[in-house]
DNA sequence: GCGTCCAGGTCTACC
DNA sequence: GGTAGACCTGGACGC
């Protein structure tokens, strides 16, 4: 095994741990959190087939990754590592706009303070939305339970005993009947199934989302269209689009919401959005951070 | 241990 | 455009 330590630069307004823990992506497969070492791990598979296993931590310098693979790492590897990992922490994108309308909002004064705002992000958009349709119309718990069996069953695995995501040539060499009863993806499996057969044919480049410059609303409707993907799961794509536009609601955050400002009183769809329209094009990531708020106040919120 | 009920988004058919 | 019902699983609950 080979350990070779890269280092990544951060802007001063980043906080490392504020963007692992931006939602549930960290405690998902391929991604570890490992509170003991205060490390967040993943599993990556670099363009020539190679798995590393990237072990991150933050310093004075930025994030250092301690990178442990089965052969020495040439400085290809080593650039598309560091290329991942910045799409992953979402150091792609310039957060000076949002943090400037967040300085001006007395109420989000609290965001560009705590570093927040950067949403993880798996380093395919391929993997955001096979997880995404994983965490529709079931409980958490369950979320786990299908990514899991994802890495393990089709993903390959690595010397330390971890896994990697699986291609989407892996997902498409499979049949419906595995995934019902390998995965326990239920009613899911022809949307993966399928969504693995577009992707590895080429027909549905999902890739180029990241990069678009399409208009938003024609982008959502790109997204909408993949089997699997209703308003919720669309409109938090979106968000690891780096589009914020949408609120993907769902039971959580609706709860959530009527807790924060209807005293527990439930509310339409229509008066939750109504809320956040006149934060416009960030409504989205406003709503998340403000339902969010309270993870702020724990190093480990979960 | 077994059976029943429920929560959780999306799709399709229908109005 | 709106709505009802089906889809499937794990967990809670009662027996």
């Amino acid at each position: 095994m080979h350990t070779t330590s890269i280092t990544i630069p951060t802007p001063c307004n980043f906080n490392f741990w504020r963007t692992v823990y931006s939602h549930g992506w960290c405690a998902l497969p391929p991604f570890k959190i490992d509170k003991d070492a205060q490390a967040f791990e993943r599993i990556l598979e670099l363009s020539d087939r190679l798995l590393v296993r990237c072990v991150m931590k933050a310093t004075g310098k930025g994030i250092t990754v301690q990178c442990h693979s089965q052969k020495p790492l040439n400085a290809t590897h080593k650039q598309e590592i560091h290329s991942q990992l910045r799409a992953c922490l979402r150091l792609t994108e310039d957060m000076a706009s949002f943090y400037a309308e967040a300085s001006r909002l007395r109420k989000f004064q609290w965001v560009p303070r705590m570093g927040a705002g950067r949403m993880l992000r798996s380093p395919t958009v391929f993997e955001d939305v096979v997880k995404m349709i994983c965490t529709t119309n079931c409980s958490w718990a369950l979320t786990e339970i299908m990514v899991g069996n994802l890495t393990t069953k089709l993903g390959r695995k690595f010397e330390s005993g971890a896994y990697s995501f699986p291609t989407p040539q892996a997902l498409a060499e499979t049949t419906e009947k595995f995934f019902r009863k390998e995965i326990r993806s239920g009613y899911r499996s022809p949307y993966l199934l399928e969504l693995g057969e577009r992707v590895a044919s080429g027909k549905l480049d999902m890739e180029l989302w990241r990069s678009s410059t399409l208009p938003t609303d024609e982008l959502f409707k790109q997204v909408r269209a993949v089997k699997g993907m209703g308003d919720y799961a669309a409109g938090n794509i979106m968000k690891l689009l780096g589009r914020y536009d949408y609120l993907g609601l769902d039971s959580w955050v609706r709860g959530k919401f009527y807790e924060l400002h209807k005293n527990g009183r439930k509310v339409t769809d229509k008066t939750i959005e109504k809320y956040y329209a006149p934060y416009g094009k960030w409504q989205g990531l406003f709503f998340w951070l403000e339902m969010t708020k309270d993870w702020y106040d724990h190093k480990f919120p979960f």
